[in-house]
RNA sequence: GCGGGCGUGGCGGAAUUGGCAGACGCAGCGGAUUUAAAAUCCGCUUCUGGAGUCCAGAGUGUCGGUUCGAACCCGACCGCCCGCACCA
């Protein structure tokens, strides 16, 4: 293949091509001025007429003061399609801002005594000259942060516009309370049932807060999933269980003696069909029957204590071991006359879900089979699986949740599920014992947080008057900067004065809200603000009108619920209160997987950075650690997401100072497909590194030979044509592989054409010399811009000296169908579903010629001689298979 | 516990979505160039067995099924990851 060139002259000439080095250090920045300069990725609020407009959005980030490899992952991500399409000829916005209230900052203030806006403000200047030098396609004109008084300032108004819509609602709900702090903590500071600070059992406690009416669009939440065509099936399903849609009923059980006034229990159940396999009721601890059974019984009170101290997360609840306490009362069978049963109280059962109370059916129930056989609870059997027999069925181990015929139970023996709970149904409406309804696992958005750190929510509390919400021209309810965060608790709350205002209804002495809102509230409309940043209104009816929906929206995984749906609930409720005129933000979803890296960790126990560890590798393939410049032995650990609390992190800035950010973000997009979990490796970002530098001399070489920029290379013939051809197949791949998010193809197929150059530079023929080649340069360096776009930049300047145009201006090229044609095809040929051979046939050979060449096949000859073909299978382009 | 996902050589992955498993890259090995090194270029690289570049067998987490044919479809199991409503 390369036998034109001598070794000498080839090593010559490698020499020579040594010499030409990409000083990206250099090129990068001037380029991004240059970007800069010419305002390349600014566009208007409300674009021209007949503009195709595509509004790419990646998450914004949390301003914690440094980018990491996430951030770096989901920015080129962004990155490549905002280029891409810009390239399509969209005009395209690409904004970027950030998510910059939060517990990080607060935390800070309390650790350091910083004040939590001066942190924030300097993270976020830190972090924007990072990301500005990953040289990203992003309108900076839009940028903001959700604590500039101007961002949260219209946040309020929006709130005021919901609560005047009926969409906010103030209710009593339970907190994570650490009794020794005096404040309420999240989730995530509750370790192990203790506060993260304190070390006290965390309690529940019951606070008033402010509500977001989510649930009353829940039908809608759920049926608008079905037309998100472009977001993943696996986010639409996790959001439609989140919503959890169920149709069962309510069954109202008699107290056989009535406590305190009360004379039933209402259950929400999905499964009416199992209600003469009950052997129990149960209710949650917070249930307002057990808070009478604690009244009468110091042991009641004491076991809710106990589940108190559980913590209000559900994983916490679920996982716990199953519970209870009897109460001592007894309920009636709403069908069998005489019949009574317990009622407990359980720590599985919540609140939060129906009615707070179940009936227990252990046969039919994994949880109530596992809660009745602690307590010695009867387990009868009321689903008969199908071919079992009735005589002989018991329930051994676990319950059987699954489809049969009913038995042992009455009027219901012999239905199938399905017909059983619709004959109950009936039957318990008849008799005004229940009705069927659906319910919604979903539960309404709470919004407050007894935090400093956040939105201000805009109402005061007068004595007179009740909730009166502040009149919209004394927005924004600014923040107080003097703040003391030397007490626990909520500084809004012990500032001195701030919360001291003037009744707006009545004028008298009254209480600001010093609850602040959740930072999920920030994040369910920024996308809105960013078509006009600096409206004096939310958002401008022409510029939302224009540019929503996101057509793509990239971000974790870990998003996949709470995040995306609070904003498809935030979007209705702008629509309702006349802000907005649609109901979904983001009509394209990508979800990208995290970045990991092994972990280290040295003899004495404590975590060590990536690069700190000397790896050797042993004859045998066994890798090993050492400290470096030492002999210490590091263990090393599994691969797992990038933190800062394993060391097992990578600085992006270490890595763009190294190897340019061109480098950077080819790596990160040829790893892996995006949506999975990408390891880190520093061989990998050197592979990446050689490349770039490979791609810069091999144009750099060819230049001094191209013909001038616009010679015609059509009619090439021969070694010219099949260069032509490659050409031209790599540039469908790759627009393929970007139109399906397969970066790692797209860069495979890049990395592929380039070795074919390769090939085609070393053979040196006269025919390459020609019109063909400037081609397939111009074209590879087209094709990697949108994933280097620094270095495909300059490469373009060197083939067009002195051309005043920018790759990131130039259309997509496009691939020419008569050189994307193929004469002959290889089809693999087997014999009995196992390949024997191949063979090469014209693309338009019938099937009996097909057949023939395949018999005739060397191998596949040897294979069938002797055998009768029984069947002759012929998948036209793909396969010949025969069976003997 | 519940909901969702993933699993392919030494490593990351590709596979026209049921049709040649391992493209491309990393690591490794061998060679060229070099006084030497770096850099660069070329070649080999799933495993096992036999042989001159070929042949046979096995092989996509494990076990089973459907099919002429399964990484892909179905069932069971194992492992890992994400979410579980006050982290963002």
């Amino acid at each position: 293949m390369n036998d034109a060139a001598s070794p000498a002259a080839r090593a010559a000439t490698a020499a020579a091509r040594a010499e030409l080095r990409h000083d990206f250090a250099a090129a990068e920045p001037r380029w991004q001025a240059e970007w800069d300069r010419r305002g390349c990725f600014a566009v208007p609020d409300v674009p021209p007429a007949g503009a195709e407009k595509y509004y790419v959005l990646e998450m914004f980030p949390y301003p914690s003061g440094k980018i990491h490899m996430g951030h770096v992952r989901c920015y080129t991500l962004g990155d490549v399609v905002a280029r891409y399409k810009r390239a399509r000829g969209h005009l395209v916005m690409h904004p970027m801002g950030w998510d910059a209230f939060g517990l990080p900052a607060e935390n800070a203030a309390r650790e350091r005594g910083i004040h939590p806006g001066t942190w924030t403000y300097d993270n976020i200047a830190a972090m924007r000259a990072e990301l500005k030098r990953m040289g990203l396609s992003l309108d900076w004109s839009r940028e903001f942060a959700t604590c500039d008084p101007e961002y949260y300032g219209q946040q309020q108004a929006l709130f005021l516009d919901f609560l005047r819509a009926g969409l906010v609602e103030r209710k009593e709900s339970w907190v994570n309370w650490d009794p020794v702090d005096g404040t309420v903590l999240a989730n995530e500071q509750v370790i192990d049932g203790r506060g993260w600070r304190s070390g006290a059992p965390v309690e529940k406690k019951l606070l008033s807060q402010w509500f977001f009416s989510i649930t009353k669009y829940a039908p809608d939440l759920l049926e608008a999933l079905g037309g998100l065509d472009r977001w993943p099936e696996r986010v639409k399903l996790m959001q439609a269980n989140w919503i959890g849609r169920s149709e069962g009923a309510r069954v109202r059980f008699r107290l056989t003696e009535p406590v305190e006034g009360a004379s039933e229990v209402e259950v929400f159940t999905t499964r009416p069909d199992t209600l003469f396999g009950m052997s129990f009721l149960a209710i949650a601890a917070e249930h307002p029957l057990a808070a009478v059974a604690a009244a009468k019984n110091p042991d009641a009170a004491e076991f809710i204590a106990e589940c108190r101290r559980m913590g209000t997360s559900e994983a916490a609840i679920e996982q716990a071991e199953k519970r209870g306490f009897d109460t001592g009362f007894r309920v009636a069978h709403p069908f069998l006359e005489g019949v009574s049963f317990p009622v407990w109280i359980a720590n599985f059962v919540l609140m939060e879900y129906g009615t707070g109370a179940i009936f227990g059916c252990p046969g039919h129930d994994e949880r109530d089979y596992e809660f009745a056989s602690k307590y010695g609870l009867e387990i009868l059997p009321v689903v008969l699986p199908p071919g079992a027999d009735p005589a002989t069925f018991a329930l051994t181990d676990g319950a059987y949740v699954d489809d049969g015929t009913i038995f042992n139970s009455g009027f219901l023996d012999g239905l199938s599920v399905a017909d059983a709970k619709r004959r109950v149904i009936d039957r318990l409406e008849a008799t005004g014992q229940g009705t069927g309804v659906v319910n919604w696992r979903l539960r309404d958005w709470g919004v407050s947080r007894q935090r400093y750190w956040g939105c201000p929510i805009p109402v005061i509390h007068c004595e007179a008057c009740g909730v009166v919400p502040v009149p919209k021209s004394e927005l924004p309810v600014r923040l107080p900067e003097d703040v003391d965060f030397s007490r626990p608790g909520n500084p809004l709350d012990h500032h001195p004065t701030w919360k001291h205002v003037d009744c707006p209804s009545c004028g008298r002495p009254a209480r600001r809200e010093t609850d602040t809102c959740d930072t999920f509230v920030d994040s369910s409309w920024y996308f809105a603000r960013f078509c006009s940043p600096r409206a004096e209104e939310p958002v401008t009816g022409a510029a939302v009108d224009a540019w929503l929906p996101v057509d793509q929206y990239i971000g974790g995984i870990e998003h996949a619920i709470l995040h995306l749906l609070y904003s498809r609930f935030f979007t209705r409720g702008m629509r309702d209160t006349g802000h907005l005129t649609l109901a979904e933000p983001f009509a394209g979803l990508f979800t990208q997987g995290m970045v990991t890296h092994e972990s280290y960790r040295a003899a004495d126990g404590r975590w060590l950075y990536p690069e700190e560890v000397e790896i050797s590798l042993a004859p045998d393939g066994t890798r090993s650690a050492t400290v470096k410049g030492g002999n210490q032995p590091v263990t090393i650990g599994r691969v797992e997401s990038m933190s800062k609390s394993k060391r097992n992190t990578v600085d992006p800035g270490a890595i763009i100072d190294r190897y340019g950010a061109d480098t950077a973000r080819w790596f990160i997009l040829s790893d892996n497909p995006p949506e999975r979990d990408m390891e880190w490796s520093e061989a990998g970002v050197a592979g990446a590194f050689r490349f770039s530098q490979r791609l810069y001399r091999m144009v750099a070489a060819a230049v001094p030979d191209l013909p001038p920029a616009g010679t015609s290379a059509a009619g090439a013939e021969g070694a010219a044509r099949k260069l032509r051809q490659a050409t031209h197949r790599t540039v469908a791949a790759v627009t393929e592989a970007l139109e399906t998010f397969a970066f790692n193809v797209a860069v495979a197929r890049i990395h592929e054409f380039a070795n074919t150059i390769g090939e085609a530079e070393a053979a040196a023929a006269a025919e390459h010399r020609g019109a063909a080649r400037r081609e397939a340069l111009e074209a590879i360096t087209r094709l990697a811009a949108p994933m280097m776009p620094h270095l495909a930049e300059e490469l373009w300047s060197l083939l067009r000296p002195g051309g005043a145009a920018l790759v990131a201006d130039l259309p997509w090229p496009e691939a020419d169908p008569d050189l994307l044609r193929a004469e002959t095809l290889t089809l693999a040929v087997q014999v009995l579903g196992k390949l024997r051979g191949t063979i090469e046939v014209p693309v338009d050979a019938d099937e009996a010629t097909v057949f023939a060449a395949a018999a005739a096949e060397d191998n596949v000859a040897r294979s069938i001689a002797g055998r009768p073909i029984r069947k002759r299978i012929h998948v036209p382009g793909r396969i010949v298979n025969f069976v003997v």
